[in-house]
DNA sequence: AACTATTTATAAGA
DNA sequence: TTCTTATAAATAGTT
């Protein structure tokens, strides 16, 4: 029906194809219409074109089209989905209903919402915090006691190295000191070496503390016992 | 198109309606299907007869072009079965997942699965406990004053009523011996009933005390009170 | 269901 | 897009 016969098949230039797409629709949906109102039918019409636009008819609602068509059609699968819904529906409430349940003894837990308890309640919430408590301080305990351990053994690795650090530090002291006496009567810049090195010393002394207080209170109480290593 | 032009209304004849739904369904169809193939639609046809016969055409899925038009209309009026099973499938895997959070923070409060806890998680559990305890035991703290409070009020008033009827008895005791006196000379067992009543009255004053603390205790000395009273 | 006169739809062009 | 028009297609009324 035209000025020359087409075949039918996808329209490969975009121009022609989307102008005859108007045509055509407009025809379709005039025909669609016809149709209800001639022969007294529920149509629903639901066209997408290339571009991605929704053209629909329907002379009823798309409602209730598509619900008799789900009706009349593929009956079981259909069903097996509104089945599947109805299952998750529910356990969905079950869940629902848990949190709630939970939450409220939660909140109780929490020490709060105690309105609804009694006396003996209230006791039970009491005994069973007070055991949680005990776990819990237990637990603590436990990993404090691990840490301390732990820092303890990184204490005493360090303040060995220490001691042997003094160690050496004292032996080049006198290693030094001898020097310096078998190269007496040049005495000139004699006595401010002598200042600066036993000045230096004396702050290392004093690092001893910081390092362990950083450490652990153990590690104040051992470098205080094994003593300072004086150079004097 | 056809032998006469015709106005578009509904055809009352049933037979000449039958016919043309049958050819106009034909067309429309060929043309709705013409229409995806030329121009690259996608098309959703259905149509219920006047008797009530489904005829549907797509050249996709239905399911595909229902979603689509839901989508593209923005409102969902209509949700296939699928997708609603869909939508509570996901509600209830959100309530799953809250569940679960939940209950393993419940557990934590009951002191157990600390595994993964550190130290400061423990405090702050071990914080949110005593505050909890505290809150309990403030609430239980309450409600046994009130109770006590309750009972002490129950028990002043018994008490009262208990001195009146001592009173009472008294005064009817004292009645008896004048009477006794008066018909002097069968006086045999006078000396032995004052006594007895004595030492009622006396034990009656020191009841404020216990009265107090219990009111089963309290109904026993009733007991035992009212059930002695001898009138000689 | 087939026929066919006539109406209607539309392809191509403007 | 819209109009025009030649022509294909659809179909109303008939058989």
């Amino acid at each position: 029906m035209g000025r020359g016969k087409i075949v039918i098949e996808r329209i490969e230039n975009t121009t022609s194809r989307q102008v005859t797409f108007s045509k055509r629709r407009t025809g379709l949906f005039k025909k669609a219409k016809e149709l209800a109102i001639l022969c007294d039918a529920e149509v629903g019409l639901i066209v997408f074109s290339s571009t991605g636009r929704l053209y629909d008819f329907t002379n009823t609602s798309m409602k209730s089209v598509i619900e008799r068509y789900n009706e009349a059609k593929d009956h079981h699968v259909i069903m097996s989905a509104t089945a599947e819904a109805k299952l998750w529906q529910r356990k969905a409430g079950i869940l629902r209903q848990q949190l709630h349940n939970l939450q409220e003894h939660h909140l109780q837990l929490m020490g709060q919402q105690l309105s609804e308890l009694d006396v003996k309640d209230l006791q039970n919430l009491e005994n069973t915090l007070e055991m949680s408590l005990r776990n819990i301080r237990l637990k603590k305990d436990e990993l404090m006691t691990d840490q301390i351990q732990e820092l303890n053994t990184k204490g005493s690795l360090i303040h060995k190295e220490n001691i042997e650090l003094y160690n050496k530090l004292n032996h080049i002291h006198q290693e030094n000191t001898e020097l310096k006496k078998k190269v007496s009567g040049q005495g000139v810049n004699e006595h401010l070496t002598d200042t600066a090195t036993k000045h230096r010393i004396v702050n290392l002394e004093d690092e001893d503390v910081s390092v362990n207080l950083e450490l652990s209170q153990r590690q104040n109480v051992e470098s205080e016992k094994s003593g300072t290593p004086s150079l004097g």
